[in-house]
RNA sequence: GCGGCUGUAGCUCAGUGGUAGAGCUCUCGGUUGUGGUCCGAGUUGUCGUGGGUUCGAUCCCCAUCAGUCGCCCCA
């Protein structure tokens, strides 16, 4: 016999029983957090013509395309070319312009669905995962509560995560008109920099002013202005203003820069914001830029404090004007993606994970004998009525064998119909009890 | 796309130039209807793929594919 021996494809995961009940704990959780704050659902398809994806212009992502199997030669000019979204904010823009007419604004809306990117996977990256979206869209503008509110939420949100009782999170904030607003009158490639300052918790200050300095333009002579600047963490804005502070008294900042002042005013607000939550929870970190190109004011990120070289479980931020290739409108919107299967895969790794159940039932029905067929499974549909997962055992085998299939599955408990008694698995006791009025013990 | 490491039973891995092993898992049993422990028995492999060296390769060489880590980039 010849069998084809099944292999993993790398970078698309896939759980086992236990470990999916748990990602379905995960999922309900955030999405009654989101909806607690007035979020909407909305599901876009899992494709976009490529032209929308690439709108804006060239796209340098690793970006899956579909292709018809059959497809002719011919055909090739006649249909729009489809590619599976590598993000869900490419499509929300999209989503927005075409209903736009239809849509209540401010537009709050969750969306948790799958994305692709066709990258190398590593240990927290794959090549499909999950993403649980949070955005704000307004027409003209957007106050700046809502980009408070996005940590906020997803500071509720991670907490509450069964697994995430012993990680600790910080949450960190930056606003990319402050570095941009300093750099404005500097002749050099802003992206670049960015991009270097990105790193500098990765290469550490001395690397990052070398990278800098060897910049061609300008820059050379800022460069440890700017090093100083991307190395300020602070865990309100008073401590922001202190430090802020310190590098202008010592260098003389160009401060009078329209924009960078504008970007510390809004960050300092945002902090003053989440005051509420607990200190460290949020903290202002200016080495935060972020890499797309779209957002234009608040950036996020977000990081186990014990190891920041993960990478970030839960990043955004706020664009101006997200939707100008679909639309004639001016969209702002400001929003935040959780990197659900990131994050997840950690915990589970760490075993961070209570699997002992495989199985969604809580009480397993004993078949003692096909005589009791009838007896089980009355008792089992008025459990069911209650509320309880109950699974009738599909023969009538030794009770060892049924006790043990139980055990297997981390069924916590076994009725016996026959003598009308419930086992505790976990507690090894046995005792009489109705289907109408049994209750389990309160752990 | 670039660089390092790896590729032997379902899983974790050992091993030798002369056609392979351990632990775990799994199945069955340990008589009279109550699981996890323990004891006993049993099943499982084209030693990633193709080529080369050799009397002979799973072990050496080359290629290839796959996995993995790092870079790039990002959730």
């Amino acid at each position: 016999m010849n069998v084809y021996k099944p292999k993993p494809v790398s970078g698309f995961p896939e759980w086992l029983p236990e470990e999916r009940l748990i990602e379905q704990q995960w999922m309900d959780h955030i999405r009654k957090v989101f909806e607690s704050y007035g979020f909407c659902s909305i599901e876009t398809p899992s494709v976009e013509e490529l032209d929308v994806i690439s709108a804006k212009g060239e796209v340098d992502k690793e970006i899956y395309v579909l292709e018809r199997l059959h497809k002719e030669d011919g055909d090739s000019g006649k249909e729009a070319r489809l590619a599976l979204h590598f993000d869900q904010t490419v499509p929300l823009a999209r989503y927005v312009a075409q209903h736009f007419n239809d849509l209540v604004f401010p537009f709050k809306r969750y969306q948790i669905q799958r994305v692709w990117r066709g990258e190398r996977p590593q240990a927290g990256r794959f090549r499909e995962f999950y993403q649980c979206d949070i955005d704000v869209i307004n027409v003209d503008a957007l106050p700046l509560h809502f980009d408070a509110e996005m940590p906020a939420i997803i500071w509720e949100v991670l907490s509450g995560l069964p697994g995430m009782e012993t990680e600790k999170i910080q949450l960190r904030v930056s606003n990319r008109k402050i570095l941009l607003g300093l750099l404005d009158d500097i002749d050099c490639d802003q992206v670049e920099v960015l991009r270097i300052l990105d790193k500098i918790e990765k290469i550490g200050e001395q690397e990052t002013l070398e990278l800098l300095q060897s910049l061609s333009g300008d820059i050379s002579g800022f460069a440890h202005v700017l090093v100083k600047l991307a190395a300020i963490k602070a865990i309100n804005s008073g401590e922001l203003e202190k430090k802020l502070q310190d590098i202008n008294d010592e260098y003389i900042l160009s401060s009078s820069s329209e924009s960078y002042v504008k970007g510390v005013g809004d960050l300092k607000a945002i902090l003053n914001y989440l005051s509420h939550l607990p200190e460290g929870a949020v903290v202002a970190d200016l080495s935060i830029v972020r890499g797309l190109d779209y957002y234009t004011g608040t950036v996020y990120e977000t990081v186990f404090t014990d190891d920041p070289g993960y990478g970030s479980i839960c990043s955004g931020g706020r664009y101006d004007d997200l939707a100008s290739s679909y639309i004639n409108k001016k969209l702002p919107g400001v929003g935040i993606s959780i990197g659900f299967s990131r994050l997840f895969d950690r915990l589970r790794q760490q075993g961070n994970f209570d699997i002992s159940r495989k199985s969604p039932a809580d009480i397993l029905m004993i078949l003692p004998d096909e005589e009791h067929r009838e007896t089980a499974a009355n008792a089992a549909r008025i459990l069911r009525k209650r509320n309880f997962n109950v699974e009738l055992y599909h023969a009538p085998q030794k009770i060892k064998k049924q006790l043990s299939y139980a055990e297997r599955k981390g069924i916590p408990y076994v009725w016996f119909p026959d003598l009308h008694q419930v086992k505790d698995m976990k507690r090894q006791t046995q005792a009489e009890a109705t289907p109408e009025h049994w209750q389990p013990e309160k752990d």
